[in-house]
DNA sequence: TCAATAATAGTAATAGTTACTAATATCAAT
DNA sequence: ATTGATATTAGTAACTATTACTATTATTGA
């Protein structure tokens, strides 16, 4: 049985207030604004559960921290391989997989995740400063 | 400058001699078969750089471990919420997204990730399990 | 054969996340 | 409103996966 508490309720709210992606480290250090006292592992167990709900989205990356997002319709991601940062990709229209799922599996599918992956302007231009300074 | 190594010419080897996705872990304790001093940094260092080369895949689950693939054909991958498994999905077709990255975007693309989630038939006999004895 | 340097084994350190515990908050039934 | 059951919390410790460090060894081109 699921208890209120007035800190998943502001981790969601925070989560649905803006439209990046953050780190559970980003939502804490956010909503540390409002609720001084919250700890890191608060965060942490109730960005878990809202995924889990379906209220917020997990992104992991492969690259650093996970990250999360409040913005649920279904949309593309953008990762960069170089610092993880994730961009939404609204122009990429989500794919339809449910009619392509095999007759015959073990175990059931519950959705797909669709990552484009490349680098960020930002990773690009650190990159080539670097090759000038070898 | 990049030198041939015995260890990464057995990592290598291994990857491509079987159709599983092991994590480091299990291609360390593979690979200790033949290179019986082999260190478990070798085995991370080696498959971040065979990855970066193309030579295999690195797929990141978001649950537990990073899992390997020696077999770089463009597929599908399932993976288990629940565990971390992954498992080959061939009967689902790779899509193309070339033609459809936008004109206008800050970093280059270089791909795309496409996962099947849900969970696996192990998975969900434990989950029915613990439901049983609650 | 030699010199330059890449790669290694072994180990220490780190990042991100989860687990533990005593105290506090929620909530349904009185 | 009070109570009791239990979910949640803050704070901290512990853990897992991975990366960094360093002295030694292996590769390679001259």
């Amino acid at each position: 049985m699921v208890k209120y508490s007035r800190q998943r309720e502001c981790i969601l709210k925070n989560l649905q207030g803006r439209r990046d992606h953050p780190t559970a480290d980003m939502v804490y250090e956010s909503v540390r604004m409002e609720q001084p006292n919250i700890s890191l592992g608060t965060v942490y167990r109730n960005l878990a559960l809202l995924a889990e709900n379906g209220q917020i989205l997990k992104i992991s990356t492969g690259t650093g921290p996970d990250h999360f997002d409040g913005y649920t319709s279904p949309h593309v991601h953008f990762v960069c391989r170089h610092c993880g940062k994730v961009i939404d990709m609204e122009e990429i229209p989500a794919i339809n997989l449910i009619d392509k799922t095999p007759a015959h599996f073990d175990g059931v599918i519950e959705g797909y995740e669709l990552q484009i992956v490349g680098k960020c302007g930002a990773c690009l231009s650190i990159i080539s400063q670097s090759l000038i300074t070898q």
